[in-house]
DNA sequence: CGGATGAATGATTGTCGTTCTCAGTATGGC
DNA sequence: GCCATACTGAGAACGACAATCATTCATCCG
């Protein structure tokens, strides 16, 4: 049975406390700056329970690591991103959803899934 | 100055052989089995520079590798593939485009840029 | 409340894709 | 042909992540 500790309470909270996406590794060490003694396996752990539970999205930097952002449970969605910050805004798109499937089915795809990412740069950081 | 070398020639020969997707390493693997001497990391850099110049696509795996595949250049466009024998079919979508664009405009992002993916089960796949 | 069970932890080691190093090679301009 | 230097490739280094395993502690049960 799953049983609750401190530590995926922790990575839960710290994830929660970052407006954009984090990697394993920064998650980890704002916890030891904090005084946490949490250890960096049980953050990569957490962090894929978290994701599988779908509770945190994901995505893979341009560099290959990959970002977990605390993700609003239940609705399929996408994800706004500022290259520069790292500002994120939740997207819904029926139409981009409806367009998948489309492009799957006029080639003979079956079980169609996809990635769709949008970049850019916030406000904020394009008056910088 | 760039300079012409038969290693570069050769990735770019073995990329266009294949249907979809490739990794440095399978293509490494595939020319040494060719007989050709070529080195890892020379495959990797002349993967690296035909993307940068737009003559390859690259898309990271979701074991986070990178992989190639020799583009048509100069038109932008997204991939369809599958995820048993990475068959790859181009895909253009003014439609999705003009989202991508229009949802960056909404919130007040500024030079928006997008990953757009589409997997699934080919027709030959799915079959087995 | 104990005491037993085994899931969870974390320091460490291993793995693997990718990049770096650097001595040797060979291309392109002269 | 000669030279400057871009390129190559074997091997070492790097970095994110997974696996290991002795230890800890959350949960169950009496
Ligand atoms: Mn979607
Ligand atoms: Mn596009
Ligand atoms: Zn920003
Ligand atoms: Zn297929």
């Amino acid at each position: 049975m799953r049983r609750n500790t401190w530590q995926r309470e922790a990575v839960r909270e710290a994830l929660g406390n970052n407006e954009g996406f984090v990697s394993a590794q920064m998650l980890h060490s704002g916890l030891r700056e904090a005084g946490s003694s949490i250890g960096l396996a049980t953050v990569y752990r957490a962090l894929a329970d978290l994701g599988s539970a779908g509770e945190a999205d994901s995505l893979q930097s341009d560099q290959g690591e990959v970002l977990y952002r605390a993700c609003t449970p239940g609705q399929h969605h996408h994800h706004l991103i500022c290259r520069s910050c790292g500002l994120t805004v939740e997207i819904e798109a029926d139409a981009v959803e409806a367009w998948a499937h489309q492009v799957a089915a006029d080639n003979g795809f079956t079980q169609p899934s996809h990635v769709v990412d949008v970049f850019g740069m916030c406000a904020k950081c394009s008056a910088d």
